[in-house]
DNA sequence: AAAAAGTGTTTGACACATCAAACACTTGTA
DNA sequence: TACAAGTGTTTGATGTGTCAAACACTTTTT
């Protein structure tokens, strides 16, 4: 009844991820380095904003700046920012390759879900990926069949997600699981 | 590059959310009525936030108020709040029946995602714990693999979310999906 | 009936994320 | 070289979500 509150994974906000991962976007060309003009423009906000977010994320040691104030991601930021594109990745993966969602909107959705999810389900999501992709005919030739199906559901659809589709109520227990 | 900044859907906040089910849970004994002091109680923050957070759902007409000042939902808000609990069943039931995480994890994970996936990430995540818990045994049995399957990873593990126990980078392409 | 406890609102404050506008400084162009 | 353009920062503002404290009102207890 408390946890809904603490929104932040590491202390890394929804916005201050983002700023990290333009920092290490941008700083693909220039030897990690980049600039807060490009950083702003990146992510669609003013330059201001971004000198004042990038405040706090100097003074925590995640962000280094030069003498000619170019940007860079500290060893510590760089590790976070490579579990943030981790989890994406497999995030992304699920949703497109298994749900079926448009590679856009599977983007849309994995960021937005990212920075929320915890370092466990993360874990087993990228697990899931792999069993998935894995060797397996079965595992694969499942998820052929589930691209398929469209879960019509011949009940009186009355599930607030799906609109008639299906019925979530009905929706039984996976046998010993869980 | 503009998507990551909207946050909330149907312009429900994280917040907003929390509080109509709030009022949902506690109203449960009342016909549908709660009272300021029991969300506040509820939701682990002050009256006088409650307060402030119930006037604009107010305005918007989501939130009834009663002459003794209690609240209910309207039902354009039940509705709101229906999908928000169908879109968190099946998440936490991902979470918990195919993933393998405590049903605890499962339920916080669950929290904090159910806002910000799309509802056709939503309608076809439902789909895919039907057509898993589903009749086909095959699917039923694949599950049961993968909760054994702890993903050991031969290879230099490096992947930032595992640490050591997959390779992200290395995840095959689910062949013929995406 | 009086005192205590509880309830809902309002106020002033803070943190976060953003903006526009002004400022000082650097870079590029004419 | 001078002027224009671009860059990074600062300031004052807004909106959201929260707090503590004060206030007025109602309910419960004594």
């Amino acid at each position: 009844m408390e946890t809904w509150k603490k929104f932040d994974a590491d202390g890394l906000t929804h916005s201050a991820t983002h700023h990290l991962l333009a920092i290490e976007e941008l700083g693909r060309q220039y030897g990690g380095w980049a600039r807060v003009s490009d950083i702003a423009r990146h992510l669609g906000i003013t330059r201001g904003s971004v000198s004042i977010s990038l405040g706090p994320l100097k003074e925590r040691g995640l962000v280094e700046v030069d003498e000619h104030r170019m940007v860079k991601l500290s060893p510590q930021a760089q590790t976070m920012v490579d579990e943030v594109l981790a989890k994406r990745e497999a995030l992304e993966r699920f949703l497109s390759q298994v749900l079926g969602l448009t590679p856009e909107q599977a983007s849309v959705d994995s960021c937005k879900i990212e920075h929320l999810i915890s370092p466990r389900a993360a874990e087993r999501l990228v697990q899931f990926m792999k069993f998935i992709a894995g060797g397996d005919p079965a595992a694969r030739e499942l998820v052929q069949r589930f691209r398929q199906y469209e879960g019509d559901c011949p009940t009186d659809g009355n599930c607030a997600v799906c609109q008639g589709k299906c019925l979530l109520a009905r929706l039984a227990e996976v046998p010993g699981a869980g």
